[in-house]
Formats: structure tokens, sequence, C-alpha cells
DNA sequence: ACCTTTCCTATCGATTCGATAGTAATTAAA
DNA sequence: TTTAATTACTATCGAATCGATAGGAAAGGT
């Protein structure tokens, strides 16, 4: 009971994300082998090929088997959101179950604390779906540039 | 790797926010026994009497030892945001590590993730300090009118 | 003394987490 | 038609975390 350091993001969530902006970047042009994806954002192949399924069944890449295969964003970067990411990563963005699903607790109609969690998760909501691969993509540009003048 | 329900607060926090919920509800007067509270929140004692104490810890209640003792608030209800428990309770709200410990990842000059992370923090951290015990109080009274109207 | 309450530490079982391993299926190219 | 490369699938591992319980020590009112 002493451990300080909770609120934290899953790995499998910030990996998630580190490959679907990867993968922003080489939009338009042939599949991208995991493996390259891998080494780039410098993450376990094995791991990263668990992580995909999820993105590929939730319809946000597609993907080609075999040699010269990989995977492909199936939509432009601007129509995908980091609120797809994570909720095809982590199922819906919801911080306690009552919200969602009001039987779940006995105590709804009585819990003052169930609205605050209700408003937190929404606006958690709004931010995410805020943010597009497209946004992620011109970051990175932005901080490749900003990288180059200070090694001037 | 197919569990779907994540984002979720930890009970630690659940428990903890409806705690002092229940001690704003009866501020300014004699300390509670944890046992009441317990009761009244329908949560383990046993559990509860560990939470309580990062929460004394942080400051954010008094105690009082021995028979009649308990716990208070240490602050008016209104000085008191659910930002200050979740905090006292789980530790900084930061989603990953490399934000407010930079040199934590070698990537950070280059990841554009990092930056969505830090903004969707300090969103969550600004809703969270903006409800504080006095609010919770005042919604607790109304569910509980609009009970009492819903059962004439 | 005695009872009640908070305080502290240890521990439990179950679940989750991050990661690895091995193999099957699919496809392009030689 | 073989070979090499790549995704797809399933199983499993060790460690960490989570929610919860247990038992007693310390403190204080009666």
């Amino acid at each position: 009971m002493f451990k300080e350091q909770g609120m934290k993001l899953s790995t499998r969530s910030r990996y998630g994300v580190r490959m679907m902006s990867d993968l922003a970047d080489h939009y338009d042009l042939v599949p991208i082998f995991l493996k390259d994806i891998a080494k780039r954002e410098d993450v376990s192949e094995k791991y990263l090929s668990l992580i995909v399924i999820s993105l590929r069944s939730a319809g946000l890449i597609n993907s080609t088997r075999g040699a010269h295969g990989g995977y492909k964003l199936a939509r432009r970067p601007e129509e995908i959101t980091v609120k797809d990411i994570l909720e095809a990563l982590e199922g819906d963005i919801c911080l306690v179950d009552c919200v969602s699903n009001p039987e779940s607790c006995s105590r709804v109609s009585i819990c003052p604390t169930r609205d605050i969690w209700g408003i937190l998760g929404r606006k958690i909501g709004e931010t995410l779906s805020s943010v597009t691969l497209a946004d992620l993509a011109s970051t990175r540009r932005k901080k490749a540039e900003n990288n180059i003048r200070s090694n001037i």
C-alpha cells in the first residue's frame, strides 16, 4: 500500500499510438513492415504484433500477409483520432462502471461522486478526439526541424 | 491480450473520494468513526483504514486516536479539490513518465506523442481541481431532494 | 483496569502487465 | 515449385499490482 505512481497510461496504449503515428508518416506508400516500425519506434516486434491485432480488428489499419506484406492506415491520417486508437486498445473510455452501466451499482441515485467521473470521462474523450494522426505527423516534422537547427 | 476494459479508476481512488465526500457532509462536527463511514459508504472498514493513511499524511484530514476518536477534514470543504484527493491516493497525475521526467526516455526530442500526453494530463488536472468537496456535498443534497420528490 | 478507536505491518489470492516463444497461414519472387 | 519473408494465432512466463483480510500495537477516554 505504498506505491506512489498511479494514473499511468499502459505501454500497450503508448506503443499503439507510437505505431499509428509512424504509419501516418508513411501514409499512401506501400505497406510497412512491422519489423521496421518496431525498429524505428524502439519497441519489441513480437509485442507490437499483438497490439496490432486490436488495431486491425477495430478497422484502423489494413494488413497484407506474405512477402512484401505489411500494414497501412485504413483511413487518411486526418480521419483517425487518438481516441479511436485508445478505444481500440483499451476498450471504452469510462472511468467507472456505473457511468455507462447504472445497474452495476445500487448507490447510483445517491452517490455524488458518480457525476464527476462522468464529466471527467467526457472531457478526456473530447481532448483525445481533438487530436488526429495528422496533428501528430505535423508535430513530428516540427520537432525534426528544431533538432536540425539546434545541431547547427 | 483480449481484455477489453481499460482506463478504469482504481477502487482505492473511488473509495477515497467517497470517504472524503462523506466527511464533507459532517464537517465542523465531532470526529467521525471510520466504522460509520465504512457502513454508510458501503466499503470494507479494514480496507478504508489503509486508504485513510495516505489522506492523512497528505494533510487532507486530521485524526484523533482512542475512544471517541475518528477523522475530520483538515480544511473547509471548499478548500479541498478532487485533485488533492487523487494526488494523495495515486501520486502525481502524470500519464507517462517522460512528461514530468524527460530523462526517462531518450526519444523525448523526437517523439510526437509525448506532447499529447502532456496536454491530456494537464486537462485532467484542470477538471479535477475544478471540483471541490463542497460541490460534492451540494450535489448530494440535490440528489437526496430528488429522491424524496420521486417517492411521493 | 478496560474498552474503543486509530495505527501499522504483513500477507493472501487473483488478476493484469509486459514480454517471449513457437508455429501456422499466406504471398511474392527465384 | 521451392524458398524466403511476412503476418496471424495461441500459449505461456515472471513480475507487478490490486483488492482485501488479519492481527496486534499504540493512544486515549471512562
